[in-house]
DNA sequence: ATGTCGGCAAAATGCCGA
């Protein structure tokens, strides 16, 4: 079974790309950030046609969480991330597929800081953390997967220069100190666990060839839970898929569990 | 400080969010 999770920086942008991926790749779960797209507009035909029943969760414009299951429906769970009702982006989708529960997530970049921007990333940080706590103790296999716009360290598996991002919001240590508490909770940062000893990247901003020079961010994470562990063979990132004229800023990250 | 995108509002360029 391959679990995928990819921020496509506005999906029908990359339909044709995002199509090709999944000819390629037959990923078993898609996770998908950054939908830009609304409700209506939402390709579900396009995507049916290529084998994946979907859920979505969508605003207007921004935001943004889907996912798509090969060969039946995702069955949905929860389309927001509980404690705070008056929290209107679309951040989170949760649905059980192939006996897993997974989830979409799209946590808040959080700049500029400080100012509401981080206050509101790390109240949804808390929120998550929350609300992870309770999915272990139902005791299930459990995938969080999604862009969480953190920066798990300065080493240069994560980063190709901490100094240039010292200010940003993605390394901030605040942000750090939730994503390590998720994995002090009993999740698996499987990208870290199985996947290549070489840097991960995940994400190059646009600027000035961050690509082509594999100046990356690891910031896009698959978590597990426990029961899952024995489970975990593989993880990696589809980094060609970046290399595309037209590509999100974002690559692919995906992992595969044994049966 | 900057860089570059996608998508919006509103009328093609400027803004926002990333």
């Amino acid at each position: 079974m391959k679990i995928a999770t990819y921020n496509i920086n506005g999906i029908n942008a990359r339909l044709e790309q995002l199509v090709a991926w999944l000819k390629d790749t037959r990923p078993d779960v898609v996770c998908l950030q950054e939908l830009k797209v609304p409700e209506l507009r939402f390709p579900a035909i396009t995507l049916e046609k290529a084998g994946y029943g979907a859920v979505w969760q969508c605003d207007k414009a921004y935001n943004g969480v889907a996912i798509l299951a090969r060969g039946g429906e995702p069955h949905l769970i929860r389309r927001r991330l509980p404690g705070e009702p008056a929290d209107t982006q679309s951040r989170y989708i949760e649905a059980a597929v192939k006996g897993v529960v997974v989830a979409s997530l799209y946590l808040p970049n959080g700049n500029p800081r400080p100012g509401p921007a981080f206050d509101y990333k790390q109240r949804w940080f808390a929120r998550l953390l929350k609300h992870a706590r309770d999915l272990l103790k139902a005791d299930v296999p459990v995938v969080l997967a999604g862009d969480y716009n953190v920066v798990p360290s300065d080493d240069v598996r994560d980063i190709y220069s901490p100094k240039s991002w010292a200010k940003d919001a993605l390394v901030q240590p605040e942000p750090r100190a939730s994503y390590r508490r998720l994995l002090e909770q009993g999740w698996t940062d499987t990208l870290a666990t199985v996947g290549p000893k070489t840097p991960s990247y995940t994400f190059w901003t646009y600027w000035r060839e961050r690509y082509e020079r594999d100046a990356g961010l690891r910031i896009d994470h698959i978590l597990t839970s426990p029961q899952l562990k024995p489970r975990l063979k593989k993880a990696g990132v589809d980094r060609e898929v970046r290399a595309h004229a037209h590509g999100s800023d974002h690559a692919p990250v995906w992992l595969t569990l044994k049966k």
